[in-house]
DNA sequence: CGACTCTTTGAAGCGCGTCAATCGAGGTGG
DNA sequence: CCACCTCGATTGACGCGCTTCAAAGAGTCG
């Protein structure tokens, strides 16, 4: 928590870090200099702790958010009670843009699952953005694609995939190499990747020593794999 | 199978009802003239036979699609060949317009459910009008926002119900009435109504068959709720 | 050291997939 | 017109995969 004091503050200017991330996001990263400061002059920054809420299901939509830095849970609740995570944003992600030409209602609850700095768009002046410039309108249109895919590979992996498949899958899409051994690190806690993957954090854990066979070996959030190439074929 | 002669021909002129169809599609109900010109000239329309491929995961992507009739099975396969359906699209709805501005390949298969109708968007086309003309930039965003919207529903769903809830959502959301009696038909064969839940074709029969005791009567493609109200309880 | 929180492990149960057999509807041909 | 064939839908039996609950282990901070 070496953050807290940054936590208190909302509105702050950019650091530089943040201001790089947002940069290089779909979002801005293809805008000409005129539609960069009219996105930029939509937006402010924000910053919340841990387990904030940032909106709720069912609220009227009057912004989108990028995520800066931490990550994001965007979860769904049954009637009695037990919650579903339907996506995990993390640095440079966008989420709620599809209600700037979708619904007239947040679909889902958003939550900070660690400390956060997030970019708040105005959804009307983006709105209103996008249909002057159409490098705006483009960079909406290839958000949201990457965005569709990305839910819809979500869907497939669910229904094609055991638990152990899904989590080589996540280990593999982020070895940089092709084969022969690898070591990455996971950028937040077990529990988070679980609801990524749509599984309860016991199942994960199970995962995780199913894949030990395979060569995973995994110590907090360090984790090795002897042979990529072997993990695979699971 | 009365429509055998006019599956045989391609590039057939519109017929009213399909013409109807197209206008409500959210990508060309809002255009003004001359973009309607634009898009109907990128446009061709083609008939299949049932269980004709429309493109494969992997192929360079040249076209998106919109259902004039019948439904079409968006799938794609496990290394072992099993396949799970991603989504059914039915009349009005649009598919793979992601790619004109997500991946460079198709992200999975599309088959014809049925015997069905379709009108092929060139995306080169489409791209090109889009750059040039914002109100088809909007009909794009629009399309995308809703199409996503749905994807993240679909996670939800799988994530948070089980069988027969999923199934009693998709029969309360096709139900006119808030309470009381109703009756609505499915449009299309039971085995894709599972596929589109997430289902194996016996599951949906059992969950038909869990309903039964919640007021729920099933005879082919007819299905009749005794009490919407007690249907939405569960 | 003790009080958190996160993770792991065990045990039990349920939901759903799979395989196989049966049933029913539609269409075909004798 | 009926026997037959095919395909979709149903039902039963079985097993696997995951959730749930409970408890113990591991890490982290005061």
């Amino acid at each position: 928590m070496e953050e807290t004091a940054e936590m208190m503050n909302s509105n702050l200017k950019l650091n530089s870090r943040d201001r790089a991330v947002l940069m290089k996001t779909p979002f801005l990263n293809g805008l000409g200099s005129s539609s960069l400061v009219g996105m930029l002059s939509a937006m402010s920054v924000l910053s919340l702790a841990s387990r904030t809420s940032i909106f709720r299901e069912g609220e009227k939509p009057d912004a989108f958010y990028c995520v800066l830095s931490g990550y994001v849970r965007l979860y769904r609740l049954s009637h009695e009670g037990r919650e579903a995570d339907i996506q995990i944003c993390g640095p440079g992600e966008t989420f709620a843009e599809c209600l700037l030409y979708g619904g007239d209602r947040y679909a889902h609850h958003a939550q900070a699952a660690e400390n956060v700095t997030l970019a708040r768009f105005d959804m009307q002046a983006v709105r209103d953005l996008a249909d002057e410039q159409k490098d705006v309108a483009r960079a909406v249109m290839t958000s949201l694609s990457r965005h569709l895919l990305n839910s819809m590979d979500c869907v497939a992996n669910d229904r094609l995939f055991t638990a152990p498949q899904r989590v080589a899958n996540y280990i593999l899409a982020r070895c940089p190499v092709d084969g022969g051994p690898a070591s990455i690190r996971l950028p937040f806690q077990k529990s988070l990747l679980a609801g990524m993957l749509g599984l309860a954090p016991e199942a994960l854990s199970r995962a995780f020593s199913t894949l030990r066979k395979t060569g995973v070996t995994v110590r907090g959030r360090a984790i090795q794999v002897v042979d990529v190439a072997a993990l695979r074929d699971i």
